[in-house]
DNA sequence: TGATGAAATATCGCACGCGATATAAAATTG
DNA sequence: CAATTTTATATCGCGTGCGATATTTCATCA
């Protein structure tokens, strides 16, 4: 048994990395409805928790570079959901907060969460499980991250 | 407590995708030794587990769209690892097969996975808990598979 | 057998995602 | 305080990833 070590079947990244896919195609549909992208969702996720935070905020909790995070808010300055004004005390940073339309928008995005639940079909996997996975993968995360 | 639902730590999906990205980036060093991407890497899993394979087959193994796989074989094809000649029975299909550096590279990429392995240091999770996470991903992704 | 539908792959456009690099402002340091 | 380093964000180029659509060939069926 040569190569074993290289088979699809016998890797756990190949999973995680399929899951992440198959997971942003299954919010698509419900994100459609709010005209926001997945990425964009997470970002709203970061500001409805805590409004008026720094791009580097963003990019932390995100784990996300700001030459993916800085487009990305661009796109969503257009959108007319956040805006990005310079902070006062200091000069390089910015400071993206919500507009009055990007606050409204949680209200719908809040039952985002049930109906992607339902779609994933929690036949398959019980919520004890779903949050042992969940434990995992940030223990995962925390240990890559160093 | 409103709008529990929509906070960053409470959710499955965000570590699925952060986890995603964090062992894509954490293989990269090894991949730019065999001049790879990560989707690259995958490709010749699939290959060298089975040679002389259509398009779909890597598609349906990889779970990914034929407008991302085309342009990827492409790549590979101009990089010397692949070749895709027209199907002889079924004209509308093309056979991937490797080439012998293709074939070759094998050698290389069979230390990849330890040396992965040892970058995400199993200190954090161990080998039984690696192999449950694998297991609940796999039920996970056939539960949105359908 | 000719029309019609299905299957396999490809093309287009756009949004990430990131390594490498740039720019400007703040912090540090000699 | 001037020079140097660090920090925060932005730009560039390229490779995915995918919805929508096109193209070519094969299968089916009236």
């Amino acid at each position: 048994m040569e190569y074993e070590q290289l088979k699809l079947g016998n890797q756990v990244c190949f999973p995680i990395y399929a899951a992440s896919r198959l997971i942003t195609r299954a919010y698509q549909p419900l994100l459609d409805q709010l005209d926001l992208t997945y990425p964009q969702y997470l970002v709203m996720m970061v500001l409805w928790e805590n409004d008026q935070v720094s791009v580097n905020t963003i990019t932390d909790k995100l784990i996300l570079n700001t030459n993916t995070v800085t487009p990305l808010l661009k796109r969503m300055e257009v959108l007319g959901l956040i805006t990005r004004k310079r902070s006062e005390t200091d000069e390089r940073s910015r400071t993206i907060s919500l507009t009055e339309k990007g606050l409204k928008l949680r209200e719908q995005a809040a039952l985002v969460p049930m109906q992607l639940a339902e779609k994933l079909d929690v036949g398959e996997l019980n919520i004890d499980e779903i949050i042992d996975l969940r434990d995992k993968l940030n223990r995962l995360i925390e240990a890559i991250k160093n």
